[in-house]
DNA sequence: CCCCGCCTCCCCATTTATGGGGAGTTATAA
DNA sequence: TTATAACTCCCCATAAATGGGGAGGCGGGG
C-alpha cells in the first residue's frame, strides 16, 4: 500500500461526520494534486449523498438538470465492474456533448477517472478524480494511483455508509425458498401458468408465494416485488 | 501496495486461461501460507465459476446439497459491503451447524475471510481465505492483509470475467427518456393510471411506452422488462 | 406440547395488462 | 428532402393479475 493511501486511512479512522468527510475528500484532493474528488453515493433506497470539491452552483444545476440520467460517467459506471477513464466513454450526442461543455465551464478538468463502488440492496457509488492534463501524463497518472484510487473507494465508501448510517447487513424477512423461485421466475418474465409447471405446483399456490413475498418485500405489486428483489440482489437473473 | 501483492498481479498479466486461473489461486494459497483460497463467481445471467483449492470431493458434495442456500458465507457476503470473518457469521441454527462440521471434515481450518465482489448486471462472486489459526493470530493476519485481499479480489475477479469472457459493459438500444420514466415508475411499483397521470400523457400513451421499451429489452412482458432493467442499471430504483 | 412459518390446494368477483389494430405531430439525422 | 425515431392519442377483445375469502399437513424452535 503507498505511503499515501496509507496516511488517508489513518485520517480515515477519525473521520465521523459528515463534514470530517468533506474535509476529507478535499485532503484526497491535495494529497494527489488533482482539480476535484467526488464521491457519491446512491442507496439502494434511493437516498443520495455526496461528498465533492465541485462548484456548488455546478452540483445544484446538476441535480435540477437531473444529469444523473445522462452523465455519461454514471451512465458507464453503471455498466461496468472496472474504473474507467471518462476519455474511454461516450460522448457522442449533442446533450452530452452540450453537458459536457457546461461541465467545463463550471471549472472541470479535462480528464477524469472513475471507481464504481457496488453495495448490497443495490447500493451504487462513485468515488471520481479530476484534473487538467494531457494525455500522456494522465495514462501514466491514473496507471500508477489505479490500486490506490481502488483502495480509497472502498474504504471512504464504508466511512460514509458508517456515518450516513446505511446499515452493512440488510434487515428484511428472508424470503423462503418457493417465494425466492418464484420472483426468480417471474423476473425472467415467465407467465404464471408457466411457472406454475416448472414450480410442479397449482398456479393458486404459486399466488400465495407471489402475495407472500409481496408483502415481505413491502411491495405494491409483481412487478414492484420483482423490482425490490433485484435491486437488493435478493434473486439474481 | 505490499510486495506480495505486486508479485501476484504480475503473474495476473499473463493469466489467459482458466487452468492458468486456478494454479494463480493455488499460488496465492502458497504466497499467504493458508489452507485454502477460494475464488467463485455467478454471473447476473446465473452462470457460475470457481477456481478454489478445496478437495474436488467437497466441492462436488457442496453443489449437489446446494449448499449456496444455506451457507453463513455466501449468505453473509451477499448482505454485505465489508469483508467478513466467518467466525461473526450466524452459525446458530442446526443446519448451518452440521454444514460447518461438514466442511470441517472436508479439510477446511476453523478460521475463514471473504471479500464480496460486485459486478454490473447483479453479478457476486466471493474471493475468500481460509486456514486452521487461533483467534489472536488470525485477527492480526487478516488485519494487516485486508487490503491486500481488497486487491486481489477485484482484480482476480476482473481477470475470470475477462476469461470467461463476461463483458464488462453491456450494449442495449438505449432508452427513450420517457420509456426510461416509464420503467422506473413500475419499478416503484406504480399503477398504469398513476403512472400515467404522472407523466402527464394518456394511459395509451403510456402502453406504447411500455411496449416499445419491453421490445428494446426483448422482454416478455412488464416485470421481466423492468427486472431487466433494474439488473442492468439501466433504471435505478 | 404448542405455535409459527412453510407448503399445498380451492372459489368468486373485479381490476389491470396485453394483443392487435390505426393516426398525427415534431425534431433530428442522413 | 426524406427517412427515422420519439411523442402523443384512440378502440376492441381477451388474457392475466389482484383482493378477499378458507383449509389442511408438516417440521422446527421455545
Amino acid at each position: 500500500m503507498s505511503a499515501k493511501v496509507e496516511k488517508i486511512l489513518e485520517r480515515l479512522q477519525t473521520t465521523n461526520t459528515l463534514d470530517d468527510l468533506q474535509s476529507l475528500i478535499e485532503h484526497i484532493r491535495d494529497t494527489y494534486d488533482t482539480e476535484h474528488v467526488v464521491y457519491h453515493s446512491v442507496s439502494g433506497s434511493g437516498q443520495q449523498y455526496g461528498a465533492l470539491t465541485y462548484a456548488p452552483e455546478w452540483v445544484d444545476y446538476y441535480l435540477e438538470q437531473n444529469y444523473t440520467r445522462l452523465d455519461p460517467v454514471v451512465l458507464g459506471a453503471i455498466k461496468q465492474f472496472n474504473p474507467m477513464d471518462w476519455k474511454r466513454l461516450d460522448w457522442n450526442t449533442p446533450t452530452k456533448r452540450n453537458f459536457l461543455g457546461e461541465a467545463i465551464s463550471a471549472g472541470l478538468g479535462n480528464q477524469g477517472y472513475s471507481v464504481p463502488i457496488r453495495g448490497p440492496n443495490g447500493q451504487f457509488a462513485l468515488f471520481s478524480v479530476n484534473m487538467d492534463m494531457n494525455d500522456d501524463r494522465w495514462a501514466k497518472f491514473t496507471n500508477e494511483r489505479a490500486s490506490d484510487f481502488l483502495l480509497l473507494s472502498h474504504y471512504v465508501h464504508e466511512r460514509a455508509n458508517r456515518i450516513t448510517g446505511e446499515t452493512d447487513s440488510f434487515t428484511m424477512r428472508d424470503l423462503s425458498p418457493r417465494e425466492h423461485d418464484a420472483l426468480a421466475f417471474l423476473g425472467m418474465g415467465e407467465a404464471r401458468s408457466r411457472i406454475a409447471e416448472k414450480m410442479k405446483i397449482s398456479e393458486h399456490t404459486l399466488r400465495v408465494y407471489i402475495d407472500s413475498a409481496r408483502f415481505k418485500l413491502g411491495a405494491a405489486n409483481t412487478t414492484h416485488a420483482v423490482a425490490l428483489a433485484v435491486s437488493r440482489g435478493v434473486v439474481v437473473l
